[in-house]
DNA sequence: TTCTCTCTGTGATTCAATTCACAGGCACTG
DNA sequence: CAGTGCCTGTGAATTGAATCACAGAGAGAA
């Protein structure tokens, strides 16, 4: 695999996958880079930047869709899916357990966990909810490598060890906390109040910046 | 307002904020940039950086913690609230609703809109839903200039247009679909499936990098 | 086949963001 | 009050990402 992929350019490469599912369900056979790079919202030189990195050769009349797509996959979708847990049954929590499932067939959520008793033991959209306490043990068993947080913000604190010792190798975190963990796991934060705020921040502001 | 702060500083005043608003509720007068840095997950002279653009001074000390947290209030917290709408009341929607009612009191979700028949009328965590018709017509009553989008992604494409109509500035985009909309809006974008696929990319990945 | 046109692949360049590194200042000490 | 040590504020240097711009290649036309 390419050694020197930037992090950025893994994020397009999930853009221009979307896209080229929904391409190669209609007749056409080939993509320019640069309709590719409008409808993602990139530029032209970047897209063709991003694929420089698959091993796919595009032609005059653009890239083949078919195996445009056949190579993101390769890259971004392993050959035995990913298991995935869930830390953290509120709304959210709920709300991405049923936004994933059956989303991407390579990425499976096999667990969700919580403190709250009345959650334990039930189903939901599809995913059975343990204790917290057995995180460990069910996350060895169902051999989880990436997990989702979607607890409130003080409860992450603690977390940080527990998801190391549990050889835990990604993590997708929406909680609004900073999680200290070493370089060797990848962190991915989500910060919707943030994200929020920088909206209402350039909202109100006069002069626009792109 | 300075005319030359950067998005990524926005978003980390953000952070600074939530920290500084816990601290305010401590004993602790003081904070060194070292500290904030460390709790936030940046270095010290990054924030250093970000604090630069606002009008507090540090001292030997480190900053005031108040003084700092007026200042980024300054910056994030107009005067007069900002309304917000909601468009799309899926599972998501819903989620999101809860988690942003009473959280910040300077924005104020005052709508939400659907096309389901069985959600108009109903009041969801506070928020009336209305059908998607009205969308102009209402976000003109409530003078909302911001608006989150949690639909499916085909249903956004036709949406552009009214939302230049509607006079909206800022847009916080949920739905994995790019928006084409005038750089005077700004958008943000949070695409979830995304974010997940890059920290499974990461997690399948041998040689990590940062 | 040859000519032309358009598109890719990619060095070189520009631009933006982060980090370095240190001068200057405040707080505490004796 | 001088001395010491740590902290901020910020030019300068560095790193990293996006853009430019053009050589080279394939497609279609005649």
């Amino acid at each position: 695999m390419h050694p020197d992929v930037s992090q950025k350019t893994v994020g397009r490469w999930s853009l221009y996958r979307r896209l080229l599912d929904a391409l190669s369900r209609t007749e056409q056979r080939y993509i320019l880079s640069s309709d590719l790079a409008r409808r993602s919202g990139v530029t032209a030189s970047q897209a063709r930047r991003d694929l420089m990195h698959l091993e796919v050769a595009g032609g005059a009349r653009g890239y083949e869709v078919q195996a445009l797509l056949r190579a993101i996959n390769a890259q971004l979708a392993p050959a035995e899916p990913q298991a995935v847990a869930l830390i953290g049954v509120g709304n959210l929590g709920r709300a991405l357990l049923s936004y994933f499932q059956g989303r991407r067939p390579t990425l499976q959520l096999v667990a969700a966990f919580d403190i709250d008793p009345h959650k334990i033991g039930r189903v939901i959209h599809g995913c059975r909810c343990y204790p917290l306490d057995e995180l460990e043990a069910i996350l060895e068993r169902e051999a989880a490598r990436i997990v989702i947080l979607t607890l409130p913000g003080e409860a992450v604190a603690t977390l940080g060890p527990r998801l190391i010792k549990a050889g835990i190798r990604a993590v997708l975190n929406f909680a609004p906390s900073h999680l200290d963990l070493p370089p060797s796991i990848h962190v991915e934060d989500v910060d919707i109040t943030m994200s929020l705020e920088k909206a209402a921040f350039f909202a109100a502001t006069q002069e626009q910046r792109s």
